[in-house]
DNA sequence: TTGTAAGCGTTATCAC
DNA sequence: GTGATAACGCTTACAA
């Protein structure tokens, strides 16, 4: 750590032979003589001066600086998420405070206390914990959770639910099932299987579900299959998971036992994961917004403050195709 | 944006009835009365006080926070090492500012401005452009690829290519080819194909090299493989990759053209990428220790200023099979 | 227009 | 050991 001897303002001033203020209205882009402006410009550059934003923040109570609290980096989604936000944030010229937090709720409240010991000036979060101390005097916005009454981001889940067994119906599915496995914390991605049952009924077909948590294990979902599979066909031929991540390995529990995916047995997942290496969707899937939903978060968050905060915002879904559907 | 009223040592002062120099040393584990010290935590308590850390780090010119600047967080790679820092350096008591540059030379340098404007302790750097100016007060850490003379992990991309050749060797391959496409920047990773080359030429084999850069598309691969496949056998039975990605594409192409993979060629790619979804290897592959690599970035740039700054430090690798060699 | 000075919330150096 | 007080680098009235 070497120590920091960095040029100030009043050096800057002294160079110029101005005023401090002087110094501080070229910075801030206030008018000022041309004459003044060239000499502190010229100091400026000689010096190599920078503004420190601590000293800046800390008179002006700005910091131009938002924490991004996430699970975890190793699934793509957030990983691309935060991408995205600290890519949107740039833009508008603020910075991001990174706080992994391994879904772990005691690191979730660390990280909320640490953020306003930074005196961010606001909160992006996606976390576990349902019960969440938030200063009422930060902004928070949340994505695909809910937190006291800050406004939430997410994909509309609901939709992409319907789109999912509407695109199966169209595709010829008969006999439908519906996999999930989540969160214990009821999020807006909760919404994906009533959206999918809905549409089956509305479409006059039955579905079945099965829905299990989080602490749990999938094993329930292959002893389900196993059963249902006689002389290589499954009793269902259209399968929604509520996750591309379970797609895929459903899909490979089928494939190993033959069952032929999609001429006998067609299936999608949700988010919209692309592979890294090959650069295409891993099993047919609902596309989350992802880039949109960073932006609109960062925009709430920085734009919209103190009127009329919504409480939800879910941003239009669409199909891909993935090679686990006919089309 | 809500204006934060947030309560400071003052108020905390008056509160306690005591001043305001007690407060800090209670805030700062410095030895005080131990009524004082009482009825200061009290009044914290009930004020909910927290302390700001830019008017500290305003004072104290450290603040506790290291820029990440990263290309991209869509490759596992990056995402995955952005997590592990992140990580490390919160239990290191340090904040992580992520910096997300889009492999862009421009938004690299506006990073490296950006960071010395907020005054990190320091910058953890995974750049592509060659000549950043770095302010020579403020430490850095890359990894991967050398800035002038700031210290660099990196896996120990020479020995895996080592480790590469003679694992292929020991699974009985004969005629071995290299596969590279990678950046026009030259950085550690490049010492993957001499160490390859290196062991083919110390176990007496030959070894057939070809070497693309980011600019090119990787279409001259598949045209090379295309021509040396004969009635579905190609001319070689072992090849070695330098990235996962790589390694992954090659395969399905190969499979595509009904090469079998690992019965007739073998194929080992370098990374260690583990699929989100199956948690396994995507193809046999030289491991980086990401984790282990975070951690030394943060060990050398927050506890080894100053004396003996290594110039590289390169950490073991290992093989790990993944479906596309014998074993 | 430009310069001066107060103050943001801390820490640290003093006398007491 | 405790309490004033002077910085830290900046912004912002306000005075010149």
């Amino acid at each position: 750590m070497k120590s920091s001897d960095a040029p100030t303002m009043k050096d800057v001033a002294r160079e110029a032979g101005v005023s401090l203020g002087t110094v501080s209205k070229v910075i801030n882009d206030i008018p000022v003589g041309e004459q003044y402006r060239r000499r502190v410009d010229a100091a400026i550059k000689k010096l190599g001066y920078q503004v420190n934003n601590y000293a800046r923040g800390l008179k002006t109570n700005k910091t131009y600086c938002v924490a991004l609290v996430m699970p975890s980096l190793h699934h793509p989604f957030f990983a691309v998420l935060v991408n995205e936000l600290s890519k949107c944030l740039m833009e508008e010229g603020y910075r991001s405070l990174l706080m992994i937090t391994s879904y772990d709720s005691q690191v979730e409240e660390k990280c909320f206390l640490l953020a306003r010991q930074n005196k961010i000036d606001g909160i992006i979060a996606l976390t576990y914990s349902p019960d969440l101390e938030v200063d009422e005097s930060i902004s928070v916005v949340t994505i695909d959770r809910h937190l006291s009454n800050h406004p939430c981001v997410s994909s509309d889940n609901y939709h992409g639910g319907e789109l999912a067994a509407e695109k199966l119906i169209a595709l010829g599915c008969k006999k439908l099932l519906f996999l999930q496995i989540g969160n214990v914390i009821v999020g807006e991605a909760e919404k994906r299987g009533p959206g999918f049952e809905n549409a089956c009924h509305r479409n006059g077909m039955t579905c079945h579900s099965i829905v299990l948590t989080d602490d749990e294990t999938e094993a329930p979902f292959y002893q389900f299959l196993e059963e249902h599979i006689h002389n290589g066909k499954l009793d269902f031929d259209g399968i929604f998971c509520n996750s591309d991540g379970l797609g895929v390995r459903v899909c490979e529990f089928l494939r190993e036992r033959n069952v032929r995916i999609p001429e006998d047995v067609q299936l999608i997942g949700y988010d919209g994961i692309v592979d890294y290496a090959t650069g295409r969707y891993s099993c047919s899937t609902i596309v989350q917004p992802i880039a949109e939903m960073a932006q609109a978060a960062v925009h709430l968050l920085l734009h919209q403050q103190g009127d009329l905060m919504p409480r939800n915002i879910s941003l239009a879904v669409h199909f891909a195709p993935g090679g686990t559907t006919r089309e």
